[in-house]
DNA sequence: GGAGTATAGCAACGCTGTTGCGTAATAGAG
DNA sequence: CTCTATTACGCAACAGCGTTGCTATACTCC
């Protein structure tokens, strides 16, 4: 259904991931400045207040004395009530993490995977992986929201089938969020690394983050975008193919077929050892991306980057600053990842938490995957 | 209010646009096939037809017989009901238009402007050209919805502030929205004449129109997008700055400070009198935008462009076909404009309709324009 | 200790979509 | 023609959302 209904349920999940995500925000916070933030009155606080205490989500913490008048109740999040799972599939490594609820790291470890790995090799280390996780931290116990996969495209998110995984055999039409669910016994999402590296940086900046790009550089170049508040996937959930743009157009030739895309570019200048030229190359395609798309801001990510961080950042940086017609409204803020290397995974295990506990859009509503039940 | 709580009135908005989405379908309708397709029940199906029959929005025209059983009502939508005004400021020009609420234009004309306008001038042709249509058209009396204005940016969607219109002295943070929705006494929308664009496009295909991108080439070259359901403006409002994303690094300079510009290649590829290539460095463009955003459909536009639409089309067409990696899940749609020279005029006008009768989106519930009453 | 003030919650309410069920209108069988 | 099966559709009662009106509570200040 492509327009589902919005009733009731709806209005409550909607106003819900609203307070919740203030809770997600560092501070404690009362009643007041969540009336303040919505536009909800205080009564109807109180109602979603209480609903989200009953969930064991949030909990009192304190009181706050303003002078005259009954000091306000304060109360913050329990990043511990839930947790969610988050893989990156890697060419040679499977990588797991365990975030709570507000997104932290908890725990995050790497298992090889045997070369040119087929499905069930894939699944086994999932499931091994998991059962290590809930052995390791008992705590967690029916707390795990579900588990999110990050790995390369082309891959169809909305179906949760791997279409043609970029270098890898065994990986035609995969339908892996099905087979990982049944073998995992979670729900489970599959998306793009680079649309779940931004979901990372989205669920942790708070709503008021309403978009991004996350440049990745890490065997390939991609950009994964959150756009109005969400995250963008495209008409074929094929968005971020940002390494196959072209920058010269009688460049060299790149291995997708085209002239001069800004892959082949940088990984000539890095062959060449030449990583202000590369970095450079890169900056060229990200202010394109900002002149096209509008993007506010820019996160650097990727082993190959991060090595280098210093010089791409700069590079980025003095780019957006001399090549967009400048203007006192138009900033653009470069940061480097804030997770590291554990971002596609972080941000995989983001997605869960968002699907469940973040501010859903009405045809996002109709999909929701169920959730874990807390230990009570 | 960055996130505005979501309340009873926006389920009845929200519900009542997505039934309005199906009443703008070329074919009446009836009571089941709404149910079937938004999930509502037929109980409130019945509800929120009887609510638009009450505005005038709608009115049942006939009785389906099938088989056996009662035969079911048809509705169809009374496109008449409502109007809008839209306006496309040009360098030279004002162009103005009047659609019904189906998207259909009733009426389009064109004012002169006089040379280096001034505001002043722009908001008397505006008053003059509303005069004129609500005296010609007296059937329109108290069912106009509102004024949309598309023009050049950069402009302010968000505040109504015309920043710097490109080529035009006397306009430098100009509060254009507020000025003209005092001057013709009706609500007014203000946006770049590229995202009016592609709202006409996707306001006429329907609500499960989800993305496309309007390429417009007429003195400049702009890219409109319409994503994941909505128009995209970006973080400043500024998105489509499409003719200044580089193609050719080491390029010649373009007027914008890059090198190697595709507004700069495509105007000297127009002044060599060379169409095919102008056409195909529009569509190695178009290429790049598709892969980094993943776009389904692209709509072409502009004066310019539209007279030489074979050669254009055609580039677009083999350069998406032959330079996008080949899928059978990856289809990209190339069409023209539908509404021509019209078309930016039309969109400022459908956004008016879209926000007063589209599907609202909890964030622009919270903005809506006021509705003109219609006449009893 | 009393006055003033701000917080918090109970109870009633209005409005949404939902459910249960009765009524109207048709086609087809006897 | 009469009866039955079938489909459409609305009235009435209901559950659940945020809102409103009001009262109880807990603090500071005088």
């Amino acid at each position: 259904m492509r327009n589902p209904a919005a009733g009731l349920g709806f209005l409550r999940d909607y106003n819900e991931g609203l307070v919740l995500a203030i809770a997600r925000g560092a501070a404690p916070f009362d009643r007041a400045s969540v009336a303040a933030a919505t536009g909800l009155t205080p009564q109807a606080v109180s109602k979603v207040l209480a609903r989200l205490i009953k969930q064991g989500l949030i909990a009192p913490c304190g009181l706050k004395r303003q002078g005259a008048g009954k000091p306000a109740t304060l109360y913050e999040l329990l990043p511990t009530s839930r947790f969610a799972v988050g893989m990156h599939v890697a060419r040679r490594t499977l990588r797991t993490v365990l975030t709570d609820l507000r997104g932290d790291i908890a725990t995050s470890h790497v298992t090889p995977l045997p070369p040119d790995f087929t499905p069930r090799d894939l699944l086994d280390a999932m499931t091994g992986a998991v059962a290590r996780l809930t052995r390791d931290r008992p705590q967690t116990a029916g707390r795990i929201a579900g588990v999110g996969i990050g790995m390369v495209g082309p891959l169809d998110h909305a179906l949760g089938i791997v279409r043609d995984a970029h270098r890898l055999r065994h990986w035609h039409d995969v339908p892996l969020r099905e087979r990982a669910q049944d073998a995992l016994g979670l729900p489970v999402h599959l998306d793009k690394d680079v649309t779940a590296g931004v979901t990372a940086e989205a669920w942790r900046r708070g709503p008021a983050f309403d978009d991004a790009a996350l440049i990745m550089v890490e065997s390939g170049v991609g950009a994964g975008l959150w756009l109005d508040g969400r995250a963008h996937r495209g008409a074929h959930t094929n968005a971020g193919e940002f390494g196959h743009t072209v920058l010269q157009l009688d460049g060299p030739r790149c291995a997708c077929g085209r002239h001069g895309c800004l892959e082949v570019l940088h990984d000539l200048a890095v062959a060449d050892g030449d990583i202000p030229r590369a970095a450079r190359i890169l900056a060229a395609g990200v202010v394109n991306l900002v002149q096209a798309v509008d993007i506010g801001h820019v996160v650097l990510a990727g082993a190959d980057l991060l090595q280098h961080h210093r010089t791409y950042r700069a590079a980025v940086t003095a780019g957006i600053e001399t090549e967009v017609p400048r203007a006192d409204w138009l900033t653009v803020e470069v940061t480097l990842s804030s997770l590291g290397a554990d971002i596609i995974a972080a941000g995989a295990a983001m997605q869960i938490l968002d699907a469940s506990y973040g501010v859903p859009s009405p045809a996002s509503a109709a999909h929701a995957a169920p959730v874990a039940q807390p230990a009570p």
